[in-house]
DNA sequence: AAGGTTACCTGCCCGC
DNA sequence: TGCGGGCAGGTAACCT
């Protein structure tokens, strides 16, 4: 479920709870995750010194040059709980941390993954090496997209939820800047103009930014790193809203499917 | 070889 | 109330 803003908003809000905490023991359901879990023992009796997030991976930078990478899949989640708190419904993996407090794992669907590397060749790792640019870089802009757009047939829409293009803009955000800077989804990537690509450029990061200040969207299940949830799902303007009234000139809010994932837009305001 | 489809899992919502 | 089908925010491995 997360895209981009929810996992800035996981990492900020585990910081400062295990940030300088040591990794005493760590437990797992026995369930596979999307992958089989690395093996636990080259982290256990390290220290958690920071951790940042790249894409939609979150990246635990360790003090013994040991890195411990996790994606969250669709439904995944992560708590700071007490040492001795039940396991909740679906938690698979629990780090108990000094001072008596763990980081536990939940995962409903198990599309989650992690792994562990050297922090010395972190860039190396397959999940990390071919990913694109981070779109609230100066680094996303349009010119480069032009140059990366321009050989393909595909639609916009694939190509900026494409990681090897830009990355973290996932299902949701995808519907809800093209939407914003008036573009079809289905509209094919290298037709689009320099001026429609700024205009789209402008409205991914404008879009992203918003949902990271208001702290995440929240659909069905995702939680803060504090369990309160995030709140940017009041403010879609096209995503799930399908017959619905178009905020700005009222027409139907249409729903179709590329490459077998749903797309909102207006078709009187988002011109092929 | 780019582009489309399917698989990974569980839960929920809808219609019958 | 129960059951089956479709759908869900991500990614990569398959096919063609």
């Amino acid at each position: 479920m997360p895209e981009l803003p929810e996992v800035e908003t996981v990492v900020n809000g585990l910081k400062p709870q295990v940030m300088g905490h040591r990794i005493l023991d760590v437990r797992n359901s026995g369930k596979n995750l999307r992958y089989p879990l690395p093996d636990f023992t080259s982290i256990t009796h390290a220290t958690i010194n920071d951790i940042h997030r790249r894409a939609k991976y979150l990246i635990f930078s360790l003090d013994n040059q040991q890195t411990l990478l996790w994606h969250l899949g669709m439904t995944g989640q992560f708590h700071v709980l007490e040492n001795d708190a039940e396991a909740a419904k679906h938690e698979h993996v629990r780090l108990d941390l000094s001072e008596n407090i763990s980081l536990c794992y939940r995962d409903t669907r198990r599309f989650g993954y992690a792994d562990i590397c050297d922090t010395n060749n972190l860039l190396a790792h397959p999940w990390l090496k071919k990913l694109g640019v981070e779109p609230l870089t100066d680094e996303f802009d349009a010119k480069q997209l032009k140059i990366n757009l321009q050989t393909r047939n595909t639609s916009i829409k694939q190509n900026i939820m494409d990681n090897a293009i830009v990355v973290g803009v996932g299902n949701i955000y995808a519907s809800e800047s093209l939407f914003r800077a008036g573009i079809h989804p289905a509209a094919p990537a290298k037709s689009l103009s320099s001026k429609q690509l700024g205009l789209l450029v402008l409205h991914i990061k404008e879009v992203l930014k918003e949902a990271i200040i208001a702290g995440g969207s929240t659909i069905s299940d995702f939680v803060k790193a504090d369990g309160k949830p995030g709140y940017f799902a009041h403010s879609f303007k096209v995503y799930g809203r399908d017959g619905e009234p178009c905020l700005v000139c009222k027409s139907p809010i249409q729903r179709i499917v590329q490459a077998g994932r749903a797309s909102f837009f207006c078709p009187n305001c988002q011109k092929v």
